[in-house]
DNA sequence: GTCAATGCAAAACATTTGCACACGC
DNA sequence: GCGTGTGCAAATGTTTTGCATTGAC
């Protein structure tokens, strides 16, 4: 039932005082996979937990980012995203499409390719706690494909 | 001189019409291989353009981006970064040391590796027109290592 | 002369901060 | 009870928008 309970419970042993806006925050990153704005936050935890304040969701989250328990990133948009971080701190990745907004895992495995080539070329050594790749889906590809098969001549 | 000259003719046969603001705007972007921010635009641009407004700024600089002249992304924090983008809209690629805050160019290869690789295992066509790798860079990071040897024990 | 581009001012928006009160421990 | 977390309200900083004027073509 209070599957985001260990989360909580390392929280506090990290001496973080618990408080209902902190596991519902918490709980609310927990059951939205995707990508959560300050503002879905707010809107959502807030229709629980009335006389929250935006505030308190900025502090929350900024306290999860500094115990490594929340990832936050600036996608699309000048709107910061978080999202929950797997478990002890190894980053993962996301395929966003652009056309239908859907977001799928990316393997870690070409991002770490990505990375040791990288470094192996510049030497420099880069930390992608949280790739965002925007693109298209198969999916979509192909719908725009049948769509349009000869992009350039449709409008002539 | 007026090396952006050729940019502002292709614009111009686009149907955008040349002002002043327009032109030294450009002229900052390719003045400053870096990223630049509208406010960095509009404090340089604003000191030889009196009475140049903010909204001018992002205005021409949204436009330049439907021309695909300007490349936008956000980068760390919350304000959105601007670049003059190559040649024929193939995207390029920088690393971002977080450390000493210098930004070094992104050889091409490994990227198009990386996104060949996403296509082949999940069918995800990405469109990375414009990716900043955050990191360490190789200075930044010999030197670290020699500050801090075994990290995790000097501080007890 | 026409229509697009600019300046101006104000709004919209995300985010941060100071302070007094409330609440977990 | 102590000290931290919260709500409130206001400030901050970035970006957008409506409208009248200006200026490129």
């Amino acid at each position: 039932m209070t599957c985001h309970q260990s989360m909580l419970d390392a929280l506090h042993d990290q001496g973080v005082r618990l408080t209902a806006q902190r596991a519902l925050i918490l709980e609310d990153l927990f059951h939205h996979a995707g990508h959560r704005t300050a503002e879905d936050i707010y809107q959502s935890v807030g229709g629980r937990l009335p006389g929250l304040n935006r505030a308190t969701v900025y502090r929350t989250l900024e306290l999860l980012q500094g115990a490594r328990v929340v990832a936050a990133f600036t996608g699309t948009g000048n709107v910061t995203q978080f999202e929950l971080m797997g478990g002890a701190g190894e980053g993962h990745h996301h395929l966003h499409c652009h056309v239908c907004g859907s977001e799928a895992p990316l393997e870690p495995e070409p991002v770490e390719a990505f990375v040791a080539e990288v470094a192996r070329r510049h030497g420099f050594r880069a930390e992608l706690d949280h790739l965002c790749l925007p693109g298209i889906c198969a999916s979509c590809a192909r719908a725009q494909r049948e769509a349009a098969p000869e992009p350039g001549l449709s409008s002539i």
